[in-house]
RNA sequence: GUGGGCGUAGCUCAGUUGGUUAGAGCGUCUGGUUGUGGCCCAGAAGGCCGUGGGUUCAAGUCCCAUCGCUCACCCCA
C-alpha cells in the first residue's frame, strides 16, 4: 500500500473543522486591518528563492524541492511566501496604482527537512505583508495582528519577542565587531558554531550548546551598535505596543535566519508545543524587493505556522467547537421507498437543510442509530400507512415528539426547522 | 545530514523467564418481536504481531538487516 511521503499528511474530516475555524478568524482579523488576500502559484523559478532569502542560508542550500521541469527550467516548490509575493507585487506593478499594499495569505509551503513535532515538509502558514512604507507603525501592525490572531483562538501561553537588526551597514559593522570578540574563543565554541562563525555568525547566539551560551553571555550586541534611525524606529514599535497591551520582550540576541531582514524582527513563541516553539516570526525587509530585480520598495510582514498553531491549541485544549450534527434524517420505513426518500430528500437538501439518508438498505433500527451518531436535529419517517395519506412523521429527536405532516406542507417543516 | 525511542485488530494498548487455536477497551456491523435513536444486553466481523533473514525442538517475545513512525540535534515558521 503506498503511503503519504514523508513529513506531508492528510488533514482528514475529523480534522477539518479546526482548519476552517482557524482561517475563518485569519481573514477576520486581517480584513479588519484591510489586508487583501493574494494567492501565488505553489512553485516558482529558484532563483526567485535563492536570490531572495540568501544563497548561503540552510534553506536555500539543501531544504529546498528543487526540480528541473521539461523546459530544462528549475523550478521551486515555495519555501516561504515573502519572495513571492514581492515578485507578484513588482510583476503586476501593484506599487504604481498604490502607494501601500497590505497582503495576507493562506498556503502551503514546503521544505525538505526531517519531520518532527511541529514541522513538516508540507506545511501551512498564513502571514501578511505591508508593502510600500517604511513606517514602524507598520512593524508594530504585524505583531498587533498576529498576537490577536493567536489570541482569538484562545491561545496563552505566549511569549512576543522583539529585536532591531538595524540597517545592512550597522549590521555589518556590528559583525565585524563580534567577530573580533569571538576570535579569541573561537578553539572553545562547539563545532557547529565554529561553522557558524563562518557561515552566520550571529546564530552563535542561539547556540543550544552550554559553553557558547556562557560565552556569548559578555558578547556585544547588535542593539548597542544601531544608528539613531534604527533605535528612533525601534523606540516607536515598542510604544505603540505599550499602547496595544501587547506583552513583549525585547530580547537582543534573536537573530533571524534569513538574509533580507533589516530593523525589526520579532517571534511569538509557544510554551506549549514542545522543541519547535515558534508560532510565528517575521520583520522588515527594505531591501528584498531590490535584491530580487524589482524597484527599492520598503516592506515588512509575518509569517505563522499553522500545524503548530493547531498543535498548541490542542495542548492548550483551547478550541472550543460547537459539536457538528445535522438538520435532519430521512428514515426510510419500507425498503420500497428509496426512490421517494431520495426525492424527499433533494427537495429538503435544495431548501437549504442539512440532510442524511441511509444509501446501505439497512434497518430502521440501524438508520436510527445512525441518525443518532449524526446528532440529527430531526427524524422524517416515510413509509407506511401515513405515506399511503400521503403524509410523513417528523421526530424531534432533543425531545422525541412527533407530529404527521402533509407532504403537501413540506414547506412548513423546512421553515419551522431553518427557522430555529 | 546526525542521534534516541517505538512498530501486535480501524483506534488506544495488554501479551509473564521464548511454550498450544494472539487478547482487552473503544469503534464497526447484526440482533434484543411487526415501524423508532442515545443507556443497557447478546453476538459477529476484523491480525502475513511492519518486512526479510538468523538462533532454537519451538519466536509476537532473542539477534541482524531493512522500511516506516516518532522525538531531538543541525536549520528554521
Amino acid at each position: 500500500m503506498i503511503k503519504a511521503i514523508t513529513g506531508t499528511k492528510d488533514i482528514l474530516p475529523d480534522q477539518i473543522a479546526r482548519w476552517h475555524y482557524l482561517e475563518m478568524i485569519v481573514s477576520y482579523i486581517m480584513e479588519c486591518f484591510n489586508y487583501k488576500e493574494i494567492r501565488t502559484p505553489v512553485f516558482e523559478e529558484t532563483s526567485l528563492f535563492a536570490r531572495g532569502i540568501g544563497e548561503a542560508t540552510d534553506i536555500v542550500s539543501k531544504e529546498m524541492y528543487t526540480f528541473i521541469d521539461r523546459s530544462e527550467t528549475s523550478v521551486t516548490l515555495k519555501p516561504e511566501m515573502t519572495a513571492s509575493v514581492v515578485r507578484a507585487l513588482n510583476e503586476h506593478s501593484l506599487d504604481k496604482k498604490q502607494g501601500l499594499n497590505k497582503l495576507y495569505y493562506i498556503s502551503p509551503m514546503f521544505r525538505q527537512e526531517r519531520p518532527q513535532a511541529g514541522r513538516y515538509r508540507q506545511f501551512h502558514q498564513f502571514g501578511a505583508e505591508a508593502i510600500g512604507s517604511d513606517n514602524p507603525a507598520l512593524d508594530a501592525e504585524m505583531i498587533v495582528i498576529a498576537y490577536d490572531i493567536l489570541k482569538s483562538l484562545g491561545l496563552n501561553d505566549l511569549t512576543v519577542k522583539i529585536n532591531s537588526l538595524g540597517v545592512p551597514v550597522s549590521r555589518e559593522n556590528y559583525k565585524n565587531i563580534l567577530r573580533e570578540y569571538l576570535t579569541p574563543h573561537l578553539k572553545n565554541l562547539s563545532e557547529d558554531s565554529q561553522k557558524r562563525f563562518e557561515t552566520n555568525i550571529l546564530r552563535i547566539f542561539d547556540s543550544k550548546a552550554e559553553n557558547d551560551q556562557k560565552i556569548m553571555e559578555d558578547a556585544p550586541l547588535l542593539i548597542e551598535h544601531l544608528d539613531d534611525n534604527s533605535l528612533e524606529n525601534f523606540e516607536k514599535v515598542k510604544q505603540i505596543l505599550l499602547h496595544a497591551q501587547i506583552p513583549f520582550e525585547i530580547d537582543p540576541k534573536l537573530v533571524r535566519g534569513l538574509d533580507y531582514y533589516t530593523h525589526t524582527t520579532f517571534e511569538i513563541l509557544s510554551g506549549s508545543v514542545g522543541s519547535q516553539s515558534a508560532l510565528c516570526g517575521g520583520g522588515r525587509y527594505d531591501g528584498l524587493s531590490e535584491q530580487l530585480g524589482g524597484t527599492a520598495i520598503p516592506g515588512v510582514g509575518f509569517a505563522a505556522g499553522i500545524e503548530r498553531i493547531l498543535l498548541a491549541c490542542e495542548n492548550e485544549k483551547s478550541l472550543d467547537l460547537p459539536t457538528e450534527s445535522i438538520d435532519l434524517y430521512l428514515v426510510r420505513l419500507d425498503k420500497e421507498l428509496q426512490n421517494a426518500a431520495y426525492n424527499l430528500s433533494l427537495i429538503l437538501r435544495r431548501n437549504d437543510l442539512v440532510v442524511e439518508l441511509d444509501y446501505l438498505q439497512r434497518s430502521v433500527k440501524a438508520q436510527m442509530r445512525e441518525a443518532n451518531k449524526f446528532n440529527a436535529k430531526y427524524v422524517l419517517f416515510i413509509g407506511g400507512e401515513e405515506y399511503e395519506r400521503n403524509e410523513v412523521v417528523l421526530k424531534n429527536m432533543s425531545d422525541g415528539e412527533q407530529q404527521n405532516i402533509n407532504l403537501e406542507d413540506l414547506s412548513t417543516i423546512i421553515s419551522k426547522i431553518i427557522g430555529e
